[in-house]
DNA sequence: GACACAGATGACAGCGCTGTCAATGCGCAA
DNA sequence: TTGCGCATTGACAGCGCTGTCATCTGTGTC
């Protein structure tokens, strides 16, 4: 029925073991035996039978997927990441494993040793913001697990990718700048993610570097939440002198601080402009559609995973790299009245 | 190190087989032993190691979800169904997977045959719009793979949940008569997804129940994302006669139209009522909130999973389970002018 | 009291691979 | 020519479970 490798190892004429080594890409096997073997697994379309490769090679040849479902409303950024995971995966024959994980609660590192208990990941692709939770990146350490990050706050002793967020950061506020506007608020997002950091350390240095004092009144603590984007915004049309511009630390919230606007009154971009973070499509279906900074979120999924897979195969040249962004201007933004 | 069932057996003082029994949910074990083992399994947190447990029983516990990445951007909509999935699935201890399939392609049969080849699911939950391509059911059941589907066109023979689409949709329509409405526009769906046909169906429906002649210059084609709703909106306003009211049969393309009317100066809801479908997180995130049927993704991917896993665990009670959906009335929705 | 029978339990082999280690063959130096 | 070392290959056991089948026990029947 089931081809197994013995049935190869038979028609290829070497001992399984042999068949073996050629499947898992060892050494010591001569280029005749090796090219004799593969064109007889093609033949017969051989597939080995991962639990009997996971039970006598003690691994799983499966990747686990953490995200915390918590501060991540049903994100359309975290769908793209895993788009790009699976994609890496699926390249290797690895599968993929996706464990929502809630960074709030104390069971977070009891969860994580069930999963490696239950499922036994060959390693671990970690998004934000549990790419920098000190109690569950220790855990990985002692349980000699693998893992690569998308956008950790640490680039030292870490595999994956990263995105210059506080350039971004800064180049939107400069496009807003540069538009004329100097009132310009930043709605950042929840504190213990190392985007909100990032993100307010570049609406800083861009402001700063324009020779603008910066007004507290004009910085307000978000949740990366459309409610709050809305919550936040009325706080800020609420003041004397409100800011001609917002700054909103992810789309979400940008999207909110439209909605307060468009319930205030105020027309975007004629009385007040807009920006956001992510470029999630959301953002171009908004009216006015909104200017923003576009991650190539898929990609990022993808070379993470793939930096992880290098590790995983015994490859040693795994690395954090370096994504690029791109400011998407659309129509959320306007010269300042 | 690891504990393994022998372990337990030793300290339950009986065989492994009957500790695998237990483990098993099987019949003929005393309700003292089963007790006794359930206790050592307890006390010393036994975990079955997965690939073991596959190997010896000729079953992997996975769940194979299956979505077409084609005709589905990066929806929210499928990302609440994969919760639920897995949270069904991990009540169960089964572990879940994602598979990506495009229905259009002539490779989809032979993706699915790799799918099982490499993974060998047990079971496998269908998504929209594949819940109804026939040569995919026919190779599913040639194998001998339980299926269940999320919103299949024929109910028949078949386990999962359903919702009355064609109700719900009915339901839309007669809540924009009840404003006043007469000229109501359609924008329908892919063709080959049986959302479109049962949302159409509702409002031609309802329409009729009006008393009113079909128009068809108000029905048009689009495929269900935003930029099909601007299209299509861009062709009801050209009409000589322009619609007071569009229903458009997902939320993407209502945001798609609503941001046509705001291009063409049309206020909604004062100038236009625009009804949508589905009540992703986005329809309340537009200006106005859209009105729109809200369906239960996450509960109908966790109850399709569940009928799944009954079938699975061989209990033979599965079924097609009816959704209910609920009418949110948001602000794009207005009394004719 | 003898027998049949169903429920409860265990012995044992084996699922399809890989780790370990031994065996083989070959080139090259002395 | 002999011997040594390295590359190549294979024999064999065993990973941690479950399927099959045998065995044992207690109960009801006549």
């Amino acid at each position: 029925m089931r081809v197994r490798l013995e049935d190869v190892a038979r028609a290829a004429s070497v001992s399984p073991k042999t068949v073996s080594r050629v499947l898992n890409d060892e050494a010591n096997v001569s280029d005749a035996t090796r090219q004799r073997v593969r064109a007889a697994m093609e033949a017969m379309d051989y597939r080995p039978l991962p639990s009997a490769r996971s039970l006598a090679g003690n691994r799983s040849f499966l990747v686990a997927m953490l995200y915390d479902n918590n501060d991540n409303p049903a994100s359309t950024y975290l769908a793209e990441i895993q788009d790009g995971v699976l994609e890496a995966c699926d390249s290797h024959r690895y599968s993929m494993m996706m464990r929502p994980l809630r960074m709030r609660g104390d069971d977070f590192v009891r969860r994580l040793d069930a999963l490696i208990a239950d499922h036994h990941p060959d390693g671990v692709v970690l998004t934000p913001p549990i790419t920098d939770y000190a109690p569950l990146l220790k855990r990985l350490r002692e349980r000699g697990i693998p893992y690569a990050s998308v956008s950790p706050m640490s680039r030292a002793d870490n595999i994956g990718v990263h995105m210059d967020e506080q350039l971004a950061s800064r180049t939107m506020v400069e496009h807003l700048l540069a538009l004329g506007h100097r009132r310009i608020a930043h709605v950042s997002g929840i504190s213990d993610h190392g985007a909100s950091g990032w993100r307010l350390a570049g609406y800083r240095e861009a402001m700063a570097a324009a020779g603008l004092a910066e007004d507290p009144a004009l910085v307000v603590q978000g949740a990366f939440t459309f409610a709050s984007g809305v919550a936040a915004a009325r706080q800020l049309f609420a003041l004397k002198q409100r800011p001609t511009a917002v700054f909103a630390a992810n789309d979400d919230m940008a999207s909110g601080v439209m909605w307060a606007a468009h319930e205030a009154g105020l027309r975007v971009p004629q009385d007040l402009s807009v920006g956001g973070f992510d470029d999630i499509p959301l953002a171009s279906q908004l009216w006015p559609a909104l200017t923003t900074i576009r991650q190539p979120s898929r990609e990022m999924g993808r070379m993470a995973a793939l930096q992880l897979l290098e590790v995983l195969r015994g490859r040693g040249d795994a690395q954090m790299m370096q994504m690029p962004f791109s400011l998407e201007v659309r129509d959320s933004t306007a010269p300042v009245a």
